[in-house]
RNA sequence: GCCGAAGUGGCGGAACUGGUAGACGCGCCGGACUCAAAAUCCGGUGGGGCCUGGCCCCGUGUGGGUUCGAUUCCCACCUUCGGCACCA
């Protein structure tokens, strides 16, 4: 019989499908794509260029892989488009590392990505490639950016910002983890640096909102980005500064507490700390201190003691009257609230912490409402579900739910009071000053000030500089001629923005550009994203279940408030893969524990490596690559090319009615159903195995050759070169068009299956009934058991239960 | 501390709405082929006990509960992993 030749068979269809352009969808004519209700847009988070694939990558993009060609078999038009994150850090250090212009490296990792993905097989549309640091695409990532700053949505200003000392750039919020640089893990520091920013906390209320338009995202990463938004409702209470006319606001989840503030905490970096202490006292103690909290690292900020100086001054409690201290404490964060708090030491931990070590007095103004409220004053109590309030004026007594709202509309009469909502979300930093980003399209005038690049004049082309190496300004700040420009406004000297975009930038809006990839007079038409888009099935790693996602989001709603596309959310449907583990670490480059699909290619073909990673184990979930595993892929391949070559020599048969029939029609349905609903990738492989494995055991089964048919055509969306050959040799035309062989109900209903007797639950006996028979037959048929007469021993039957096609259990007393 | 996920053979893991626990693969054991080995193919494989047919008992982190029946549902606990965390 002739040898399973994985080389020669997916040669032979890799160039089939190359001649026919088997993976292109270009896009109709627009009347046309109306008309075509049957979309599904497929796609995978696109890949950073900064190396080469490894079997993880493969794990990753076999999930589109599987669901492209699954869904295209059952009749849709499906847009599986593939590109490159070839902007910023990952691609730069890359470059610098291998001593290369990164361009040059980063040209390199995608042709040779681009193979792999090639040789491999997958099924993706190259013709709407796209890599974010060519001019053709970050033109329009200047021209949105030009929409952003129109509707004020992009700013400049002054900020503390995390600075990455190794990497020499700033770095947002959501790169730093646990006060590192989330690239290379060095500790990040403080500045004061001119910066833009994304206003990304004007939509937090429509990111939090917008969740409900979701179709299956993951509750995990829906969690990760309510926590990162942090919403909180509350008041903001205004406190007048005794003998300065400064009104200092305060923002707090607790107004029912006011009444027990005893006294007041500033930031360090609070804009009024110097206008407090100006020409008191206590000044010089006060900015040895600011001094010093602006030395510490946010770790040590947050580990230390608390500690604080007084400012000798004191605030008014606008509830009270009474006349609390101020004191400034770096435990008070400048970047949360209003960067000032009122202080109940009696019902909140840190406040109590901070009233002990400075003998300050705790007043207890809440207490459970069925307990006596503690004896004298001078504990913290915590806070439980129903609460009163004492020692409030006219408030004791009073729930503490409904003193909340009684105390804020009772001071906003007064103007000291406000409902107020606190975020922990901050906005998006976008500005970095390395070389290998998409240029800032902003000229700055000595006369006009911050004036935009006209849309004609875009794109804004990255210069060419000698070095490209980060400095702690940008590289492109040495590129002279490139900096000096004439101002688009007044035609007066300017000079250009030097710095370039974050890349999460880039990536926040490459999946409209799928839709439309080879536009040049738009970075996308609204007819065409609004047919392709919401994205049906987004795939991609957990990492990014806050970063990209949430950027993303916030994008689109951007977007469609101008009004450029029509749909609120970007990504209909989420699935977070897990990540691939080998010998002990997560697969990467960085950590040199890769296995390479090359040289599995070479020895065992395409499909192998296809099958083996997502076999593994459940896709969702991290998996360890265990290498003996995957002598078993090539095992089974060889089976199923026997089994196809026996059905070739013994075609056709019947395809109902065998014990082979009913276990081929009962895998389409396990597959279609793993696949299309469970999105489960490692259980179809497991069951078209049995079907193989129960097939090569069957010699004499009359549906031997439809059973080959459905195991070939089931496994193809995962070993299509295997696939196609077997279902050529059977005499078929192209499989990846064809339906899937679908099970008759008229002749399921024919089929018996196999009743479980039990008597008090334990399985007695088992026999063949017909799928169509009653109860009440399945009943009979228990009692008539010989087995299960010997078991009832004329004993009464209490109670029968009965389970449909599956179970009889007579229990006995 | 708060929120979330998960604990099943020697290993990765199946069991979708409570219904024969351990599919499928790895490994291991046995057999065929071979002078022999490798490769390949076929069969067996949770633990224990009677027994040469066959049958019984125990088993899904621990302890309880609901149910005729629980890996699945409920309560408590243990362990592991992930997210958030001076957020007022």
């Amino acid at each position: 019989m002739e040898r399973y030749d994985p080389k020669t068979i997916e040669a032979k269809w890799q160039k089939v499908w190359a001649e026919e352009r088997a993976f292109s969808v270009p896009n109709p004519p627009l009347d046309e794509l109306r008309a075509h209700r049957n979309k599904t847009y497929v796609l995978e988070m696109l890949p950073y260029p900064s190396g080469e694939l490894h079997m993880g990558h493969v794990r990753n993009y076999m999930l589109g892989e599987v669901v492209a060609h699954f869904r295209r078999r059952h009749g849709y038009a499906v847009l599986r488009p593939m590109g490159f994150d070839s902007f910023g850090l990952p691609a730069e250090n890359a470059a610098i590392d291998a001593g290369r212009h990164p361009r040059e490296l980063t040209e390199e990792n995608i042709a040779r990505i681009r193979g792999q993905m090639t040789r491999i097989g997958w099924a993706i549309d190259w013709d709407r490639m796209l890599a974010t640091h060519e001019p053709d695409y970050y033109r329009w990532t200047q021209w949105l950016f030009l929409r952003f700053f129109e509707r004020g949505l992009t700013y400049r200003k002054e900020v503390p910002v995390k600075w990455c000392p190794n990497d020499q750039t700033v770095l947002a919020n959501e790169q730093v983890i646990d006060g590192r640089c989330e690239r290379c893990g060095a500790e990040v520091e403080a500045r004061n640096l001119e910066q833009w920013l994304f206003r990304i906390t004007a939509y937090a209320d429509r990111l939090l909102d917008e969740m409900e338009e979701l179709e299956s995202w993951p509750e995990r990463v829906l969690t990760m980005q309510r926590n990162w938004i942090g919403r909180s409702e509350g008041a903001e209470l205004i406190f007048r500064v005794d003998g300065l006319d400064v009104d200092i606001p305060v923002f707090t989840t607790r107004p029912d507490t006011i009444f027990g503030a005893t006294f007041f905490v500033v930031a360090p970096e609070h804009p009024l700390v110097e206008h407090l202490v100006e020409g008191t006292s206590h000044a010089d103690e006060v900015r040895e201190y600011v001094r010093h909290a602006g030395g510490r690292t946010a770790v040590e900020r947050e580990t230390k003691e608390k500690d604080g100086v007084p400012t000798g001054r004191f605030v008014v409690n606008p509830a009270s009257g009474a006349r609390i201290p101020v004191w400034v404490a770096d435990y008070v964060l400048m970047e949360y609230g209003t960067g000032a708090i009122m202080a109940v030491p009696a019902h909140d931990e840190r406040d109590y912490a901070f009233a002990k070590r400075y003998d300050l007095p705790i007043k207890t103004v809440v207490v459970p409402a069925d307990d006596e409220p503690p004896e004298g004053e001078g504990a913290f109590v915590a806070h439980t579900e129903n609460e009163r309030l004492v020692n409030s004026a006219q408030f004791s007594g009073m729930p503490a739910p409904e003193a909340k709202r009684a105390i804020v509309a009772w001071l906003e009469e007064r103007h000291a009071a406000r409902p107020a909502v606190g975020y922990r979300l901050r906005d998006w930093l976008l500005s970095r000053q390395r070389y290998w980003g998409c240029p800032i399209p902003i000229v700055h005038c000595e006369r006009c000030g911050i004036v935009p690049v006209p849309d004609s004049e875009l794109p804004v082309l990255l210069p060419e500089v000698e070095d490209y190496l980060p400095k702690g300004r940008s590289p492109l700040a040495t590129a002279e001629g490139w900096v000096r420009v004439d101002c688009p406004s007044c035609g007066g000297p300017a000079r250009r923005e030097t710095d370039t975009m974050d890349t999460f930038v880039d990536s926040s809006w490459y999946f409209l550009r799928y839709a439309d990839a080879r536009n040049d007079e738009a970075p996308f038409a609204r007819e065409i994203v609004d047919y392709w888009l919401p994205v049906n099935q987004y795939i991609g790693g957990i990492e990014h279940a806050i970063l990209h996602l949430m950027y993303a989001r916030f994008f689109t709603k951007v977007l469609n408030d101008i009004g450029l596309v029509g749909f609120r959310e970007p990504f209909a449907r989420l699935f977070t893969q897990g990540m691939v583990y080998y010998r002990g670490a997560k697969m990467s480059k960085s950590k040199g524990n890769v296995v390479d699909p090359d040289e599995y290619m070479d020895r065992y073909g395409a499909d192998a490596c296809r099958l083996y990673p997502v076999f593994l184990g459940p896709v969702d979930q991290d998996a360890e690559w265990q290498d003996s595993g995957f002598e078993g892929m090539v095992r089974f391949l060889n089976k199923l090319w026997r089994v196809g070559l026996g059905a070739v020599e013994a075609p056709a048969g019947v395809s109902a009615g065998t014990p082979l029939a009913r276990k081929a029609h009962a895998t389409i349905a396990k597959v279609t159903d793993d696949i299309g609903r469970r999105f489960a990738m490692n259980t179809p492989i497991a069951a078209v195995m049995e079907l193989v494995n129960e097939i090569s055991r069957s010699e004499e089964d009359p549906a031997r050759g439809f059973a080959v048919e459905t195991a070939v055509s089931l496994i193809q969306p995962y070993t299509p070169h295997i696939a196609e050959e077997l279902w050529q040799r059977l005499g078929h035309e192209r499989l990846w068009a064809s339906p899937w062989p679908e099970a008759d109900p008229a002749q399921l209903e024919q089929e018996t299956f196999e009743l479980v007797i039990q008597v008090n639950g334990r399985v007695r006996d088992r026999v063949e009934v017909a799928a169509d028979a009653s109860e009440d037959e399945l009943v009979a048929r228990a009692k008539e058991s010989p087995k299960v007469r010997a078991h009832l021993d004329g004993k009464q039957i209490r109670q029968t239960i009965v389970v449909p096609r599956k179970l009889v259990n007579l229990v006995v007393a």
